[in-house]
RNA sequence: GGUGCCGUCGCCAAGUUGGUAAGGCAUAGGUUUGCAAAACCUACAUUCACCGGUUCAAAUCCGGUCGGCACCUCCA
């Protein structure tokens, strides 16, 4: 099956073909590096992450990301704390790589800066100028968006409806209120570099079109970023690159994931509203469900305008289990942020995780004999429908139910007495091998998702400790006490042996006894 | 005012070129266990906001109603 994905230029879902076999060219836009990155970006770029290495298996792709490094945002912010624009933006670029670090994302190919980038980007404006689509005013320079004919077919708005929503504040110098700056020319303390329209820096818009041209050329596959870049950055990126290069098209397909949305002022389990004058805060329950709100419920209800960076997320919960977070819902689908559902990815991770070391230590004790694939005894391939879904637009939330059938799969085998599907007791070495089908396959679709990669027993212990922090004993105390257990159950001493665990349990550990008689424990996540 | 999206089990969420409802969490019963935990098995939407239409057949198409959201201004 070939891969289909949707294009927001032609408003529908069309198979792929690369303008050049075998070679993809796509650009992402970047983040502006004035604060540190919240969820929203943390979601468009997980979700981009997963086009590129799906694209990654079958062709050799070019992934261009960029750093917005200057901006009247960053400007502002810097002289907020009397900074230096490119040292402030350099310590947020740094920010951001780390936190796409830990939520597993690969490194583009490039990630070019604008500020390394401007005799490019004055080259263009040149070029636009000598095409007639610009024109100067007390130092800046404008795009005409009346020139270009085909302004507005990307967000699928004409420039009369446009004026006719008028929300834009007028600037009366402007022929068109939809004119957008190519250059600003500098005010007294700005950072300024020297050109032909005079001491300036570039506007916003401009960078992408000039930096996806030296990187990708004219024409290239793929563009990409949140919904809201859709219009006016993207319609003003197509506008920028077609009229200075004289060329129709500029990106064969365009592609925008949809937005996070922080919970509403209502209760994030039922989602009951909450009723007028009543008081919301940490500690008190919702009237309908009874759930208890902490303080980030109210922290996020607050944060409204799109401020909840990815490191406070990062603070509590794995990278990984927000990244899978993020891919049970559709990337063009708006998603709901909130605590309830990144628990559940999280304990959802802890369970493939623990059934990944279970396969783990099967495997490694038990040798196997080759015979017929997994395919061939369950008579169906996990990776095939996996697969598909992969091509359905980058369909992860069904990709990710194929992936859960093999985990269950292989929990079934680990069991090791009849297996139900197949009706029949499988020997030691006949289970070995499945089990390692079953590891090889979770291993390929997580090589695409980006999840599952972690060496089992790392994570699970890293998990521990993180969840033992709340904790009121040391593993060491922990650990004599199972000891202590151990040896009242060798003496059938069970009343010992259950007063050790119920005590345990009520400071939030649980104790698992393994087949071969040995006991680990977990904690209980409050 | 303009443009677009969405409303599927208690919660999250697939499915919309029409053909008889994926998956996860939760819940109930069972197997297993000295007891547990985990795991596995079984059950859990005759129904897809509502109303009407087209059709042999609709969650999927058409029209309308109600409800939620986004964009048109910086924003992933």
């Amino acid at each position: 099956m070939a891969l289909r994905i949707y294009n927001s230029l032609t408003r529908s879902e069309t198979e792929f073909q690369p303008l050049e076999p075998g070679k993809v060219r796509m650009y992402v836009c970047g983040i502006t590096s004035y604060a540190p990155s919240h969820i929203g970006h943390a979601r468009a770029y997980v979700a981009f992450d997963v086009v590129y290495r799906w694209l990654k298996r079958h062709y050799l792709v070019t992934f261009v990301r960029n750093f917005t490094d200057i901006d009247d945002k960053i400007i502002k912010a810097a002289h907020a704390n009397g900074e230096d624009p490119m040292t402030l933006s350099e310590r947020f670029i740094r920010m951001f790589g780390e936190d796409m670090n830990e939520l597993g994302n690969a490194v583009p190919d490039v990630e070019p800066r604008v500020t390394t980038h401007i005799p490019e980007i004055v080259r263009m404006i040149e070029t636009l100028e000598q095409q007639g689509f610009a024109y100067r005013l007390d130092g800046d320079v404008y795009y005409e968006v009346k020139k270009f004919q085909a302004y507005g077919r990307l967000s699928g708005r004409s420039l009369d409806q446009l004026e006719a929503g008028a929300r834009v504040e007028v600037d009366e110098r402007k022929r068109s209120p939809y004119d957008f700056a190519l250059w600003k020319a500098a005010k007294p303390g700005e950072p300024f570099w020297d050109s032909p329209f005079g001491k300036g820096r570039p506007g916003w818009h401009i960078e992408c079109s000039a930096m996806a041209e030296k990187y990708l050329g004219v024409r290239f596959d793929l563009h990409g970023g949140g919904k809201d870049l859709l219009f006016p950055h993207h319609e003003n990126e197509l506008a920028q690159s077609c009229a200075a290069h004289g060329t129709p098209e500029f990106a064969n397909v365009w592609m925008h994931n949809g937005f996070v949305n922080l919970m509403p002022e209502g209760c994030p389990k039922c989602e009951a509203a909450v009723p007028e004058g009543a008081k919301v805060e940490a500690g008190l329950t919702c009237a309908a469900c009874g759930y208890l709100f902490t303080e980030e419920d109210f922290k996020m209800s607050k944060s409204r305008g799109n401020f909840y960076p990815i490191r406070e997320v990062l603070a509590r919960y794995e990278g990984e289990a927000l990244r899978l977070f993020f891919l049970t819902t559709h990337y063009r689908k708006p998603i709901n942020f909130s605590h309830v559902l990144l628990e559940d990815a999280e304990k959802r991770l802890d369970k493939n995780y623990e059934t990944l070391q279970e396969i783990e230590r099967f495997t490694t004790q038990q040798t196997f004999t080759p015979g017929k694939s997994f395919a061939g005894i369950f008579g169906f391939d996990p990776l095939e429908k996996f697969k598909e879904a992969m091509d359905s637009d980058f369909n992860t939330a069904v990709a990710l139910a194929e992936a859960a059938e093999v985990f269950r799969l292989a929990n079934d085998l680990l069991r090791g007495d009849e297996n139900k599907r197949l009706g029949r007791v499988l020997s030691p070495e006949e289970t070995s091998r499945l089990l390692l089908d079953c590891q090889e396959m979770i291993r390929s679709m997580g090589d695409i998702l980006g999840l599952w990669q972690a060496e089992p027993r790392a994570y699970l212990e890293r998990r521990k400790i993180a969840k033992s922090s709340s904790l009121t004993m040391t593993p060491a105390q922990i650990e004599a006490l199972i000891v202590e257990r151990k040896e009242a159950r060798n003496r059938k001493d069970f009343r010992r042996s259950d007063q050790i665990r119920d005590e345990l349990k009520a400071k939030g550990i649980v104790l698992k006894d393994a087949k071969d008689g040995s006991t680990t424990w977990t904690v209980e996540e409050s």
